[in-house]
DNA sequence: TATATTACCAACCAACCGGTCGGTTAAACC
DNA sequence: GGTTTAACCGACCGGTTGGTTGGTAATATA
């Protein structure tokens, strides 16, 4: 791999190999391959496969907060709020892929709880969270956004920002030839174009 | 389990326990112990593991899009078209959320290409891509919608449809006392809401 | 220089995996 | 009544899995 530190190497790998194939479709001899690493290390570093996972969801999560938190810190509230979060999102998302299916997978996992590595972080961010529903909120009630509800729209914007990593293979079924990294680029612009145009209150 | 054939209970439990957990975390022991039946007998009608996988994915795929067609027949093109799939693209997985995960697991599972389930399927389908891509195309040509690209915005469509069913616990982070089945009950209101509004061209 | 400590590894193990096999049962067919 | 056939099953097999062990080499500490 590279001359970075062994246990780097190793959750590097983890990370990446998690995301492409899913915890249980990789194993631990695989994953000490691609980090160039004797497979003991990985229970030297780690204590188990299990740790290692959700070593590499906390890692990579909280990475992806922090770049979220610092791209939207100071922008003014509702519809600029959302422009700047999508922005943020789907720019962190384009530049890791791996770390969109490893998350997309951990969600998978659970059904009415959130997974134990999410909620243990999300309360350090918690910013981000009422920056996005609050200041929808905000926004609805001094008349600059529709009477949307502001949790069904949070959520409607993440389906649209998230879903194309899971959703590349529906594209390429429905048009073929497309350059899909091209598409996946371009994407930013229409669901803000969307967002605006679906959210922004007109003078009547 | 009930009287069905063991065929049957064993295909059942399958999509159930794959959709669920995934393909790789589920075990055929597994499956013949939901299925009631004895481990023997999956290799007996289906071959392998990696074939009742496909098989399936082959049903559901293919019940899910004969219900869709079925919805979106006679329905005319544009607005209309839209709110038609996604009122029967919603009620399907809402009635079948193991079958929405297990989508998502095989579409995961590839990047660059369509998964080939669904990709033998899909022809049989054809009027539903060319309705809801073409048809969305025709009504930006007269006028009625927005100059949206067509492709573009079939995706936000099918990532909001699909979405919950992965962010269920993203929805219980932001909101944890939250009902989540009512919120994903109502969410198809919320979805045609924001399409509609932001689609739809406004007399200038 | 003697002694911990840290990083590392080849070889190993029990449990479990997907898959097979030889044989049984019971209804269908002649 | 005898035979074919489809459905079924307990017991088994080679290979792989997550995880362990006993030990080595190098560096830091005293």
């Amino acid at each position: 791999m590279d001359d970075k530190e062994t246990r780097v190497r190793i959750l590097d790998a983890a990370a990446h190999l998690f995301g492409e194939r899913g915890k249980d479709a990789v194993s631990t001899t695989d994953i000490a391959r691609e980090a160039e690493a004797n497979k003991a290390m990985i229970f030297y570093y780690f204590g188990s496969k299990e740790d290692l996972y959700q070593a590499a969801i906390r890692k990579w999560f909280t990475d992806m907060m922090g770049n979220i938190r610092d791209a939207v810190e100071g922008v003014e509230s509702g519809l600029p709020m959302i422009e700047a979060f999508v922005r943020a999102h789907t720019a962190y998302l384009i530049r890791r892929p791996a770390m969109a299916k490893l998350i997309v997978r951990e969600l998978l996992a659970y059904d009415f709880s959130p997974p134990p590595a999410m909620s243990e972080i999300m309360p350090a961010f918690n910013g981000i969270r009422l920056k996005l529903v609050e200041s929808l909120r905000a926004a609805v009630n001094r008349g600059e956004v529709r009477d949307v509800d502001p949790l069904q729209t949070t959520v409607n914007i993440i389906s649209m920002d998230v879903f194309v990593f899971v959703g590349k293979p529906i594209v390429k079924i429905i048009e073929p030839g497309i350059d899909i990294d091209r598409f996946v680029e371009e994407r930013v612009e229409h669901i803000i174009d969307l967002l605006m145009n679906g959210l922004r209150k007109r003078s009547e």
